[in-house]
DNA sequence: TCCATATGGATAGCGACACTATCCATATAA
DNA sequence: TTATATGGATAGTGTCGCTATCCATATGGA
């Protein structure tokens, strides 16, 4: 497969796939003479992969680099780097250290942490990029003023947990080792917006059920 | 309070809140002289509520001043407000039509909404901003070859469901009916980096659960 | 053999967006 | 009186994800 046809199936102009190519988020293909390369499926699929990053997961190419890079890390065992790919996922605003507000997220989320028994090993210590993402967003419910206790989270964390075994399941489903860690990343950034229009489906739900005529 | 103020207290700059009060998310304050204004405490809370969705929830200015609108609307009574302005939250890339992912991914939540038996009046019909939102991530999904039938969505919603009500208590806990809107806009926005954080961390620890040594 | 077409590579430009900086006439507070 | 602040208008900035153009080389069908 040529770049023309690699463009047309993947429904991605040539002119974008040479900027993926240009910025390492899609590898080379196989060099064929001194000017043309040969692609294959991989490549339609990290193409599809980088789609599912930057369409829906809206993340900066920085970080897709980034993911892409773990995802194909010969170097570690499969199931760190399913670990690994998803640990480097997360984007948005960092918390900035020296402020009141994270400090006191921080105790939150710890105590939560406890309550609910998450041990993390070296896959969501206190460095990770989901672990400063959660601090960041309690950070910002603690300044903005809106309640934010260990009891408005636990809600929270128990429904996460179930969606995480759900989530493995479905990983879990391939048999590819490649694959698996490509449906690692895929599924956790495209099942994103389905979870969250879910709710807001939900909230009109719950609205109308406590005050709605249902007229 | 005078603008100079209103900018020290919020922490945002008078260059940026006059930005806002062109754009109309800022009402502007009471005209106290020809030159100058007086602003109070809605007036804060205003620019909370705009960078909680500016910052944390990334929606684009024209999505803020519809939310807004919706907010500020006293046509409507009080619960079809709170329905209406998380209504018009969601944002993202509407799906194209004439996509046959697209009427697969209808059909799919079709059956997944009979399932639940959510019977959504009219604030959550096929036309609002929530149910579009999922229908596209779901068509995405199924263009991008992933699973996604009723039985992976269906601990999707369920745990939507539970979360919709915890979501409503904390609305339902503020006694004033300004207050209770902005709450549910407010807080509908900033959990979402909460519980996608802790999805993320749950996934580590599930990842750890079932394959890690630990170590 | 010839020549339209495609390729990889490099570089510059574009459009959207959320601010940000500057300027100005007026008005206020010390 | 005079330095400072205000509302208002307008233009500029920086980032980011592409997109368009150009070019020397190579291919492959007539």
């Amino acid at each position: 497969m040529r770049l023309a046809q690699l463009s047309e199936r993947s429904g991605i102009t040539t002119a974008t796939v040479k900027y993926y190519l240009r910025e390492g988020l899609l590898p080379p293909g196989r060099r064929v003479t001194a000017t043309q390369s040969e692609y294959d499926e991989s490549h339609l699929r990290r193409l599809r992969l980088i789609r599912a990053m930057t369409q829906v997961g809206r993340l900066p190419v920085t970080t897709v680099r980034e993911v892409l890079a773990v995802v194909d890390d010969g170097s570690q065992d499969q199931h760190s780097r399913i670990g690994a790919a998803v640990w480097a996922l997360p984007h948005g605003n960092e918390p900035t250290a020296d402020d009141p507000a994270v400090a006191a997220a921080e105790h939150t989320v710890q105590m939560l942490l406890d309550r609910v028994g998450w041990s993390f090993g070296r896959l969501a210590g206190p460095d990770s990029p989901a672990y400063r993402k959660l601090v960041g967003a309690v950070a910002e419910l603690h300044r903005l003023g809106y309640p934010c206790n260990v009891e408005n989270l636990l809600p929270y964390a128990a429904a996460a947990s179930r969606l995480a075994e759900a989530d493995l399941d479905l990983v879990e489903s391939y048999d590819d080792a490649e694959e698996q860690i490509e449906a690692a990343v895929a599924c956790t950034v495209l099942y994103e917006p389905v979870l969250l229009g879910l709710r807001r489906l939900a909230e009109a739900e719950e609205c109308n059920r406590r005050f709605g005529t249902g007229s």
